[in-house]
DNA sequence: TTTCGTTGCAAGCACCTACTTGCGCCCCGC
DNA sequence: GCGGGGCGCAAGTAGGTGCTTGCAACGAAA
């Protein structure tokens, strides 16, 4: 690994532990491994790196829904827990990002936002759960997806930080919001 | 108001926006509108000033649910729209708070933490549901009021950042939030 | 072998930070 | 009227910040 991706690799690091304020040149530059100064000029600026750093951080992983939906606790259990593994891996980064978002509005690109179009995928699914007549219950899909993602959010943002509001299984806390999910939409569990 | 009122809520005002590290000693009497020596003077650091203000706005408003449930989904809907009311105003503060529990973890004490104190008072009303017959469906009740607290907490902090995963009407959302979780526990709606 | 681009090191720049000192003002109780 | 406590102002401390300069070492390409 060459030295502009060990800054790189390192900037989001300490943006997460620290924010914008507490990424330090110096406090980066150690992480990596390399002088401050080639961090420099590599990049020219901080605002330059971390710009860059933090762009990284946004290639999303789509977690497939099946066009025909044969088993919906199976399908949207395998979906949110997909969801819910890389939102926790990245909630450090995540929640910085939130906090920082009064002073840096910009790094949120409400488009293309992960959970976003996640969201929207979710919501066809559940459309075509209605098609099929697996879900017979009247809701709007919109709505009903931003739920789903809504708690698997909360889960990976809550979890750690208040501990004895969660259960303590999360594999099994996950199916039963599932579970309470699709008996909301008129599924049958 | 006098000195000392006045910087704990420029402080909080502030801290919200900026962060810990952001809400310098001059931005904080600035806004208090009082000279930055007042501040050590009546505080004696910056790190007193700010735990005190921070400790502050944790005073907590309990919303009430009935013993003896009537209408489960205006009963809920109203302590949902309170709670999310409540999430909302505090957004910022909220944010800042999540951002920088990695390094400040002491500020949150888990236990009494407002939302986890308002889902175990929903988890009890959901017992309820179920001993008087309203909700029929098999469910764990803390995972459930883990769930709607969680679509609350999330619609809270993120309709503003990622505009277009939450749909126009906040209200109907909600409705529509209430509706889909307690068909999800059984309830008839 | 020479050359040149990349890196490290030492030092330093101007600015901001939390925090201090000394002095003068002004209002309030006596 | 007057003494004292609370406040503001000017100035300054030591340390951290982003960023720059000058110079030496190294390794690969020529």
């Amino acid at each position: 690994m060459n030295v502009r991706d060990q800054l790189l690799e390192a900037a989001a690091r300490v943006y997460a532990e620290a924010g914008y304020r507490g990424a330090t040149t110096r406090r980066i530059a150690s992480v990596a491994g390399v002088n401050e100064i080639t961090l420099f000029r590599q990049f020219g600026s901080k605002d330059a790196l971390m710009r860059e750093a933090i762009e990284r951080c946004r290639q999303d992983a789509t977690v497939p829904l099946p066009q025909e939906p044969v088993d919906p606790v199976r399908e949207l259990t395998d979906f949110a827990r997909a969801h819910l593994a890389r939102m926790r891996e990245r909630r450090s980064f995540i929640r910085t990002c939130m906090g920082e978002f009064e002073e840096h509005p910009e790094i949120m690109e409400p488009e293309n936002s992960p959970p976003a179009v996640a969201a929207k995928a979710l919501g066809a699914y559940l459309g075509r759960l209605r098609e099929r007549r697996v879900a017979t219950a009247e809701f709007d899909e919109c709505v009903a997806a931003t739920m789903l993602m809504g708690v698997i959010f909360a889960d990976a943002m809550g979890r750690d930080i208040m501990r004895d509001m969660f259960p303590r299984d999360p594999e099994a806390t996950l199916l039963e919001y599932v579970r309470i999910f699709l008996r909301g939409l008129g599924v049958s569990v």
